[in-house]
DNA sequence: GTCTATACATGGATAGAC
DNA sequence: GTCTATCCATGTATAGAC
């Protein structure tokens, strides 16, 4: 239970979460077949079975990540708090989900991050516009609400999400020394000269 | 002479522009050996020759780019700038650098942020730690002459390389919209609030 | 659905001639 | 110093029995 990414307890998510635990300390390319299923406990023919290949395993992993995102954007639309809030909210929740499943958000953020690897070709610019877009909306409301001065709301998201996507960095770098007030403290750093004080 | 990363233009120099070409392309593990010597126009045996396998012409790269982030760092120092300009010289530098070599730099940058992928060990963390210290030491400078605000040293370090960080990434990710304003705007935006106004 | 055994391709590295 | 030819390990994927 305690190291399960996914649900059920299935051959699939047994191959899910040493996929994971794998893809997150070598990568993609560099992790065989023969490691998954052996980590996983079962023979190469169950992984061919449920998953196509071993491309398929690694589309099963984004695509349960495309949820998660998702999920966060749509809890912090939701919360009725003021913009500075909102963003708070965003990383707290980024935070709280890489607390939890630490290898699967190492895994995405360097694939995000990195060169193709040779790794299955899927459409990861879609993780960073979609940030991108919910920063700059909620910049533009927090604007509309005088809660923000004057800037382009392109350079702000960009400023909020390369913030917190360095924040994740350390923290991936160094898990040990974590310090998980970091990403607050840097968000009111970059925050000081944009907001309004009234 | 137009592609060349390194000067003299003997078998050493060809393999390391085919490496670093490759590299950038697909990473460490993906390229082949075969791929390399092909590139370079030399056969296998010249590249175990000069470099004592793959993993030796992977560590003359970085070793190159540990020279190149000396240089730029004595640079910024040894100007007679204040130090909101140093930083904007260092912004500067790393962009005009990234500008010259543009697949060098992507490796390097993925290297940096992504996971190991299989690739040969080094001591990658340094080059972070390196550009935190340097900005600490420009940030503390500009502090006692009263330049800046009062803020933590190593999150002011952070806010700053976290930025531009971020505006190599995005440049890596598509080099055609280059914009490349784009990192002194967001440095302008991120020391709105630190910086101290007289 | 799950196993054992195996086919088949690719990649890193070297032997040995020139 | 540089080449051709080759060795050998590893990796993906599947055939075929249960």
């Amino acid at each position: 239970m305690e190291q399960d990414h996914f649900s059920n307890n299935g051959p699939q998510s047994k191959l899910i979460d040493a996929a994971i635990t794998l893809f997150s300390e070598k990568g993609y390319a560099a992790t065989s077949v023969r490691e998954i299923v052996e980590l996983a406990g079962v023979s190469k023919p169950v992984l061919y079975y449920y998953f196509k290949n071993k491309e398929g395993l690694f589309n099963a992993i984004l695509d349960e990540a495309s949820e998660w995102q998702e999920q966060i954007i749509r809890n912090v639309l939701d919360s009725p708090q003021s913009a500075t809030e909102k963003l708070l909210i965003l990383y707290t929740h980024i935070d709280d989900a890489f607390q939890e499943h630490p290898d699967f958000f190492r895994f995405i953020h360097s694939l995000i991050l990195g060169l193709p690897q040779g790794n299955p070709v899927y459409d990861l610019e879609r993780f960073h516009r979609r940030m991108i877009d919910l920063v700059r909306e909620i910049y533009q409301q927090g604007r509309v609400k005088g809660e923000f001065l004057e800037a382009d709301p392109e350079d702000f998201a960009s400023l909020i999400i390369g913030v917190n996507d360095f924040c994740l960095h350390l923290e991936c770098l160094n898990p040990e020394k974590g310090d998980s007030e970091r990403p607050k403290r840097l968000l009111n750093l970059a925050l000081k000269g944009l907001k309004n004080k009234d």
